[in-house]
DNA sequence: GCTAACCCTCTATTAAATTAGAATATTAGA
DNA sequence: TCTAATATTCTAATTTAATAGAGGGTTAGC
């Protein structure tokens, strides 16, 4: 056997639909203006179309004639993404666990007094929701 | 251009990686024993030397005759990689935001009660901290 | 009806990752 | 020393990802 596709976007693709998320629906010369200016990734007209298309096969993006282009739109929300991202680590590297991925990012990431509170906010929050929904 | 080689273990690597993070160095019949046994991937031994000789190429392991066969140990510590992965993660997915991503484990992980009491202790502690070395 | 401009489809190349077989080396024991 | 067992190296096939060129279609303006 080989390599499996990956279950998530990859990194060029997530560069473009994040491109997408932030602008909405674009055509090809768009999404390629703004790889180059967002991400400095200088790729060719034709490139940029071939990954489109890879990414729309996929499932990730639908394309709409517009004219004589074609308009770009995500098929997939920014949130469910992520989601599925982190969960995929938090499987693959904690087995699971999702207070040791916490605390190795908690630990790491040189978390301003800032971050701590609204950690903590974020944290009361989530209790009230238990005990209110339990 | 094409691809380039990513900067953190890959799927089988990461594997790899664990088993032997679990149980020391060990050799490659054992390293492929516990492939199967643990991860029900059951390759064929040179599979096994292949993936570990370039692991070790890419300085993730380190190889020592021991009898008739190469003994392999981690060169690499778990933390150091688990930390690398969070961080290239956050940086793709999050912009660099740690509260951003701790706000997607915690909505999306379905945390019990012992995990917020255990999350909230983690922050008084690193709140104590950050105080006391402040 | 041409022509220029623009966009797309199809095809192709390169490298990494995964997998494994053939050939070769090594070692222990008879 | 010869053999059987076992481990390693070298080579290779396949798939995905990333990138882009050649060729062909469409549209607006002359």
């Amino acid at each position: 056997m080989s390599r499996p596709a990956s279950r998530y976007p990859t990194e060029l693709e997530l560069e473009i639909l994040k491109i997408i998320w932030r602008h909405g629906a674009l055509p090809t010369s768009s999404v390629r203006d703004k790889l180059a200016e967002e991400t400095g990734r200088d790729l060719a007209h034709t490139s940029v179309i071939t990954t489109l298309n890879v990414m729309t096969d996929k499932g990730y993006l639908a394309r709409k004639k517009d004219g004589k282009s074609f308009r770009f739109r995500a098929r997939v929300r920014e949130n469910t993404i992520s989601k599925g991202m982190v969960g995929d680590l938090l499987d693959r590297v904690f087995d699971g666990s999702a207070a040791a991925m916490m605390l190795n990012l908690v630990e790491s990431q040189g978390l301003s007094p800032d971050d701590l509170n609204e950690l903590d906010e974020l944290l009361r929050n989530l209790k009230n929701e238990a005990n209110s929904n339990g």
